[in-house]
DNA sequence: CATGAATGAGGTTTCATTCAT
DNA sequence: GATGAATGAAACCTCATTCAT
């Protein structure tokens, strides 16, 4: 392992006010961003297979070689990206406050985060598909995902049982299979639109079609979850 | 031109039976047969980027010049071998006659047979994750696909008018959604199965994971499209 | 090598009436001036290297397996070709009679007829040209090609000492040099069109200056051959 | 956009001499010099469908991938090697000075200039040949080219003219047709000499036969443009 | 006489990565 | 901290030619 500089620089922005004092420091900062932030694109638009390092340089305007200094690695950079990917959503979804909303508005406004977060995201869409036909390789090591998620199961968890015992929701519903299909219902909308509007010859992107899409799904999974 | 052989070939199971009989005759129906083969595992296992053409020869045990002559390239393998999976998939779903079967009935088995069919061909996710990477730029090249998603629309829309006029089904249900939902239901969960089960620390291809799943996204559309 | 029959077939079309007996034999005489056509069209085009078998076949209209049955090899092919070119050029030089001209009258026949045979059969140019690239490797073999020659510079040398002795010519003209010349100056020009037309921005093939360069390069040899 | 270097490069030898002083030195320059040369030889002996990028490589002393790095592939290879030929004869054609010569000198010579270049320089009538081939495909690209040619034709416009007024020179002789002619005179020789030496069993390369050509092409030229 | 099927050698090009400064 | 130069492995694809009928 050749840097781990990423680990250290690219997740605490806590000592970028130290940094200010060595502008050095802080150009290395806004480099790695840099390179962060085209590396995303350029996974986003081609996977992991079809991206290309040249490519990642030259968006990012850094030289090639600063890549392999700053993280190892095509692999290491993909996980890099990966990690704030999911860093991201994972934050924005602490930011719902679903713990402090009643029951059923909870759902809906996880159905509408998620719809809207992919949607304002399609990045994250692309690269998970890249990290499972990949099954999952990078993401294994990376303890620092695998720590991430608990919190949203178990704040979901206990909605579901706040509605249940509210008598609104229906019981026995497992937050797990849940947060899946609220995921699936737009994940697969939009991470398929291109096969799905050539086959149905239709716009599926259009602003009609996604305002649609968003009430249909909300639709179904307060079909679901509430009694009646 | 040479390259629609295939479109001919691969359909037409007439003359395998005599083709069978003698392994070692020159048979370029079973040649191609066994290339599309061959290219839709490696196909469904790296992606269309990550695929190799001389791997796809030596899983298909012929010349890799003859991929080039049956097919013509990469891409158009690729669309061969997106064509045969759609296919399947049509077919497939023409045979669960939903046309005839009560409505309840009839949404049921549509659930179950887009889980199972999902299950049983994981290649079908990783080609349209592929697929829709590169933007259906192979699929909008194929008249054939895109006149063969037609009739189950079709027929799922009746389905639901019969279940509406008969008391049972909501109304105002677009089948194009209720068939993105019940696709998206079962393929998020199965596409992304590494990554999903990496984070919620739980094997979803676990036999009675899957049980769970199919009963969970049965009662989501059930939910969703019956009253009460 | 493989086969000779071109050497017999393609060259005589004195047994032709014979064959008219057998249909068999008249189809092969058939296909192999297809072939030689075809070649002829894809060697013109894109040179010996350039040129495709497959090509060639489809040209024709031919299994190519028939071109190897018939001619040997593509190099065997080629050597057909530049033999039926050559002796196209030659038999109609021939038909000139420059023996029976008037000397002066001679030699602008032979500059027009050159001029409008290189004019009329540009792949004439490009096979010598890929011969040449080849350092005539092709042409060393065929014994009938360098016996052709002879005659017109034979006839030429007597067309410029019939000139002298009626006192219009001037003396010491060596006939291969002037042939030479008078190739050359049509040559270069329709040879070398394409580079010369975009470096001088005027298009040489328009068919007023195709008028011209025959205008300019006859009062270019008869300036040079003709007293005063 | 990497593959420009070349135009700025290999035009300017300013730092060429600090590189030979250490010839294990990392030097752009004369990398792309080497590769230049290496390619020009290589396109000269075997055309632009013959040439062999391995080939190239090796002449170069370069790793293959190099190539592609500094000249993008073997197109642009091919053009940049063009460029430098052009760039090469234009530049000896402006040291003539034809401007400041007298008439009838001036194109004696100009005739020998031409005559000496292609004998000297066999490449160039070989990098035509293929550029014609294309159908000029690389020049009508060179905006470089395209441009060098101009100077010479009016020179020789200006001589014909100043010729004319002198009285010694004959009126409306087309300087264009006339340097064709000067170029094609001396062209089909050389680059035909290997059909020619074989058909008329003369070797023209000899060092008399050489003489004799450069003695003829100039009366022939002489013969046209003088008065009487 | 004729042909579709098949192949091995080799071609151009791509790419992640390392070298040397 | 940063960079241009350089590379080996391997990718896709092409082509003249032969096989089997």
């Amino acid at each position: 392992m050749r840097s781990i500089h990423h680990l250290v620089n690219y997740l605490t922005m806590a000592n970028s006010a130290a940094a200010v004092a060595d502008p050095r420091t802080r150009d290395a900062d806004r480099t790695q961003q840099e390179i962060l932030a085209a590396a995303m694109d350029e996974f986003a638009e081609r996977g992991l297979g079809g991206a290309r390092i040249d490519s990642i340089a030259e968006r990012a305007g850094v030289n090639k070689r600063l890549i392999y200094y700053y993280f190892g690695g095509k692999d290491e950079l993909f996980l890099a990206v990966l990690e704030q990917t999911y860093g991201d959503i994972r934050e924005a979804e602490r930011a719902l406050h679903l713990e402090l909303t009643d029951p059923a508005d909870a759902v809906r406004r996880l159905v509408a985060f998620t719809w809207n977060h992919y949607l304002a995201h399609p990045e994250f869409l692309t690269l998970l598909n890249s990290e499972n036909l990949h099954r999952a390789r990078h993401l294994k090591q990376s303890k620092r995902i695998r720590e991430m998620n608990s919190p949203l199961i178990q704040t979901l968890g206990d909605v579901l049982e706040r509605g249940r015992r509210k008598g609104v929701f229906r019981g026995g519903v497992d937050p797990v299979h849940l947060y899946i299909s609220i995921a699936g219902l737009s994940y697969f909308y939009l991470s398929n639109n291109h096969t799905l509007s050539t086959i149905f010859a239709r716009d599926l992107m259009a602003p009609k079609a996604l305002s649609e899409r968003l009430s249909h799904i909300t639709e179904v999974v307060m079909g679901y979850v509430l009694l009646n």
